[in-house]
DNA sequence: TTAGCTAGTTGTTTAAGGGTTACCATAAGT
DNA sequence: ACTTATGGTAACCCTTAAACAACTAGCTAA
């Protein structure tokens, strides 16, 4: 990588004049500005990124502190966020916080020291069960703005992108309610998330305010073997209807359906937080609510870079900005 | 964030001192260490990242350039990647090159300015089918490590982590013909990509060495609806027996024989290269070619880390690492 | 005509940003 | 007088930019 130093010495003109001719100041002549520009091509002078930062004190770069990358909803928000950026001349640096609170913290301490501007984060899942908040306060009270997507911490203030949990939910069990389902049931691998919890109660109070209907709940823990669980589950309960609050319990609920014999969207209608990728497999596909996820990331970049661009934005004055669902119908409903 | 600068005042002794007592050094009297120690810790002082950086000439960051986020097999390899390269201090920056050559050539351009030490990548798509290996060599030529895993580009020396995509595909077929099956088809959805060919080549070597036995190859461009043209093609062929390149081809395959009312295992076999997440998405489950994709993060992590822990280390003395594949059985099979 | 001044043009010097470190300075102790 | 212990000075990494310097050209006034 070749330096202004090298540049000005071979030209025998000084450092800043090599600056200043690169960055067309009226300052430098017509001649000299030419001189420099060519030689500065000849051998692809960068400026270096760091020195930049170091001068500037901003280094254009988010962290990006990510719950789980293997979960393709939190993926596809990152490509969103990476998109955003690029586009205004950010970068993004990614920890995985592996829904764990120590890493959480382990990533703003990482970042925090001049690496990054600022930060994007869905909350991890152990920071959530345990309700800490305070290094998102500390990070806040440093001068690093943080915007939180999809899982979010209510009690801190900042900027939010989140999705309409409740009333998608809300929605769509009312959709399997009007098809005329009687057994309509809840499953979940996301019981501990701020958006399950959402979700569930998106689909309790749809079913509590019919009175012919009834709450039945499938939780299910990371570690166990969803397909066996929800086999077992359709074997022990009547089941015409499924609300899945993940991203895999909807076209597993299928796929377990089918080898039951039973005939989907006939006997059982299926609706699912899934993705477009993850709704092709099943046969019928899985009738899904979508996130829009590539949104979100897309969302919470501007919100960020928005903010860094104007520092005088006052810390209390914050956005929430709720992403809507869309219902999407494949073949898994009427 | 607090500077040594602020702490010397506070402190009344220079900078240096206060630079040489956080760092253990013997010229400054434990007392003075002491002090020093307890201000910063009070301050929760920690060394400006970047002004590090420029005096080191080393970030500590690795550029990570992925073709597609949304894959779930890249998404493990990122993981795998973060991972490692946290143990060894090394945060690492994303960029995502979407299959595009364009964009590729973006990701050095934007990091290989002291933005990063190294490279780690998978080669996009379009850079495959053109077969540009410029930018590859001119980064390296500048002095930036590079290291690629999955999809290599053979002509340019560089470390490389790979699978053995030939040998397991082979292998796999091989069991499919010793299970009795007589009309086993390859289906893929990665023909641009060099691990596509070579899955495809192993592939073929099987069949073509049995003499009752022959060709039989669907594949499928990412733009069209993988399940309509798996059915078409079960409809329009005798199959006992699927070969998948992808990670998604295998399940609906699975869905799709069953749909049409086939036993799977018995009158169809199914294997896929696909994750163990993936393979669940079927009943019977799929049985799968494991990747080790996180292992493969790890690998290329190390190898890149590696090299920038010893810069002395021949260029042209470049290491190639062949990850081998697993065999799960799962119940897609016999 | 020409010294001397002003204004404009073009560059250079220098400081700053935060940290490390080789080298130097000062004091006390022997 | 010479060590030794301790701490300070200054250079360096690379870039930008404010402040300053030098030179030219045009103009005025004697």
């Amino acid at each position: 990588m070749v330096t202004l130093k090298q540049l000005a010495k071979e030209l025998n003109v000084s450092i800043s004049t090599v600056s200043k001719a690169l960055n067309n100041s009226e300052e430098i002549g017509e001649e000299t500005i030419k001189r420099v520009k060519e030689l500065a091509k000849l051998y692809n002078y960068k400026p270096n990124k760091v020195a930049l930062s170091l001068k500037q004190n901003k280094t254009k770069t988010i962290g990006v502190i990510i719950p789980n990358i293997l979960n393709h909803f939190m993926a596809k928000v990152l490509f969103g966020i990476e998109r955003e950026a690029g586009l205004h001349g950010y970068n993004i640096i990614t920890c995985i916080s592996n829904e764990s609170l120590n890493k959480e913290k382990e990533g703003f301490q990482l970042l925090a020291n001049g690496s990054v501007d600022g930060f994007i984060l869905a909350v991890a899942k152990e920071t959530q069960i345990k309700n800490e908040i305070a290094h998102f306060k500390k990070t806040l009270g440093d001068g690093f703005p943080i915007v939180m997507f999809d899982r979010v911490a209510h009690d801190v203030q900042c900027d939010k992108v989140i999705v309409d949990d409740f009333d998608s939910t809300y929605n769509a069990t009312k959709y399997l309610i009007n098809e005329g389902r009687k057994n309509i049931c809840f499953i979940t691998t996301i019981d501990g998330l701020s958006v399950g919890k959402l979700r569930e109660q998106g689909y309790n109070k749809a079913i509590l305010e019919e009175n012919n209907q009834q709450l039945l709940t499938l939780k299910i823990d990371k570690q166990e073997d969803s397909q066996e669980k929800i086999k077992e589950f359709f074997e022990n309960n009547t089941v015409d209807g499924v609300i899945s609050a993940d991203n895999a319990t909807g076209v597993i609920s299928i796929n377990t359906a089918i080898s039951l014999g039973l005939k989907v969207p006939n006997d059982v209608s299926v609706i699912g937080f899934s993705s477009k990728y993850i709704s092709s497999h099943s046969i019928p596909k899985l009738t899904i609510i979508r996130q829009h996820a590539k949104d979100m990331g897309a969302f919470a970049a501007q919100l960020l870079i928005n903010r860094l661009k104007n520092p005088s934005l006052p810390a209390n004055e914050t956005t929430t900005k709720i992403v809507k669902t869309s219902f999407v119908k494949n073949g898994s409903t009427l």
